[in-house]
DNA sequence: CACGCCAATGTAATCCATTACACGACCATC
DNA sequence: GATGGTCGTGTAATGGATTACATTGGCGTG
């Protein structure tokens, strides 16, 4: 392998030279750079990658930390993520939690060594306190989930708003009892979703009945959406609608509904959240509040460039827009 | 942050003693070890990963190329990677190729800057020539796809046995005109199936009928189930049984020959490929070829280690076990 | 013409860990 | 007691790109 002293020699100008024009500094004149162009050329020369991030001390990487990757709305994010550092020359590197606090640390150990230039964090296990610190150090940004108030960069949509528009939409159809499908996870996002049902009830002049909240246990499973419309089809006074804070419940929901023999949407309205692919796999397609995941990823990854440079002025909050997908189950 | 020499100076001892005990070098009394350690202690210092990596021309990084990150199968082989990995102080990187070529390519050429040591590929979007060519400059494993008598290092099920297995089994409960629902892609275990599913009907004696098999278009997705499945349900003379190369196929599947009133299994049994999560998410929960994904993943990993290592004697051809899981739909 | 400035390029220090080689101390052997 | 070997440690070179500072030469101004 050519090292750059190589190239200096075969163009006959020194080592700084070969560095300007690798670095595209303007001082040099266009005969001289033409020369180390060719002379780089002809020895096939380049640049050791190892040598420079030491040198320069940073290495080009940044992390991004997934609960997981089965989730499609993860995975659409983190393609986001990962095109949009591709674009600015770096490489994304990934870490799937499955709820191990140790690996995630171990994970954003990267950055103390700057064995990485900064994270973007789909969710985190590890505590607000903990990421202030983390974040006072190193570049971080948080998306779709985040801590409120606590000063760290984060881009998502606004939830709350989201499930407001939602029941709005379904009291619009004229809707009386709706019923909310959500999980247990201590998730912003869930918990904002929550708040947006209740509130729009509220301003509806609906009453809140507690029976008609069902909970998944943790995280989105199918199997969860079956029995949390189960519970609420067993009620005797039954919803005509059910919000799902995400679309794999609202499948489930569709799923059980249609097995009890419940007309959907004539019996029973459903409304998921993401826009994921499965949303219209199935037969009927769901209602939906899509999320622009690619997106979410992508200014993610936008924010983190500004906030590893430190020039631009830079935006610390981000509220993309979502938009409701009416489809057949509303 | 303390470099090496602040050790050294507040150790009292040289810089290459500190090296020696951070590199686990015997020649160290127990007594300047403890010294070095505590002077370690103390400062809080940590090594710079980036010097290191620079010096020793290494990065503990490896590659992993992955279609895709929605397919539960890739995700299950890449945790298990990921894990291995870690476990030997390795840093995963992942890239979802999405079928662009340049991608990859440009993924893969961080092994010649040494960004990083290995790569395994659970697929790839490149030419034999082009990937036996790069193995003969860097350690590269691949996993689940292969490219047979390259040479190249690789961990995979036997999916010729696999579904000669299966078809066995089918004809073993007495089915006589058996489908398939496959792909059109161009990955070898797609082609090793339907060779064994030919190979293992002529052994039963049973005629091979062309019309029997359905192409599902690339890749595998649930809406290519639904119409592969209707399609034999149209023939004048059904099958009894189908064997799907996956599980998202075998569910489509399922679900079509449901809306069409076909009792599963009686009227239509249906074998799966994978076990992935959904195999049993929906009921009836479908028979299906279990696939060591996790272990794939895992042993792909052992592999590069010792071709990274060029140390141990290693396999070059590694076969991990498949098991028929029986459940509902057969 | 002399002085000063700027542009283009070169020289050498720097980043930090690793390691080849050197050195001194100690022990064993003859 | 001289020779040789081993052990523990130190000195200094090394890896390759970047960059502060130095140098050279050309141009313009008074």
């Amino acid at each position: 392998m050519p090292t750059i002293t190589d190239v200096a020699r075969e163009a006959k100008v020194s080592v700084a030279t070969i560095s300007r024009v690798l670095n595209k500094n303007p001082r040099v004149t266009p005969q001289t750079q033409k020369r180390v162009l060719e002379a780089i050329e002809r020895l096939h020369y380049e640049p050791n990658v190892l040598a420079r991030n030491f040198r320069r001390s940073e290495s080009r990487v940044i992390l991004v930390l997934c609960p997981n990757f089965t989730n499609p709305y993860y995975a659409n994010v983190v393609t986001g993520i990962a095109d949009a550092a591709r674009h600015h020359g770096y490489s994304a590197m990934f870490c799937t939690t499955q709820g191990d606090r140790l690996r995630e640390k171990d994970f954003l150990d990267m950055l103390k060594g700057k064995r990485a230039d900064g994270a973007i964090l789909l969710a985190t296990e590890n505590t607000e306190k903990y990421m202030v610190h983390l974040a006072e150090q190193h570049p971080i940004v948080q998306c779709s989930e985040y801590f409120p108030d606590a000063g760290l960069c984060h881009v998502s949509i606004d939830n709350y708003k989201a499930a407001r528009h939602s029941v709005r939409y379904l009291t619009g159809l004229g809707h009386k009892r709706i019923g909310l499908i959500t999980s247990n996870d201590a998730y912003l996002s869930t918990n904002r979703r929550y708040q947006g049902y209740r509130d729009e009830l509220e301003r509806a002049g609906l009453p809140f009945d507690p029976e008609l909240v069902q909970y998944t246990g943790e995280g989105y499973h199918f199997s969860g959406g079956l029995k949390a419309v189960n519970n609420l089809l067993a009620l005797s006074s039954r919803p005509t609608a059910v919000l799902c804070v995400s679309d794999i419940l609202a499948l489930g929901a569709v799923r059980a509904a249609e097995d009890s023999g419940v007309r959907i949407p004539d019996e029973l309205a459903i409304i998921g959240f993401d826009d994921v692919e499965y949303a219209t796999m199935f037969k009927p397609h769901i209602t939906t509040v899509r999320i622009p995941c690619y997106n979410l990823g992508a200014t993610s990854m936008e924010l983190l460039l500004n906030l590893m440079n430190g020039t631009k002025a830079l935006r610390r909050e981000v509220f993309l827009d979502f938009e409701l997908v009416v489809r057949d189950s509303t």
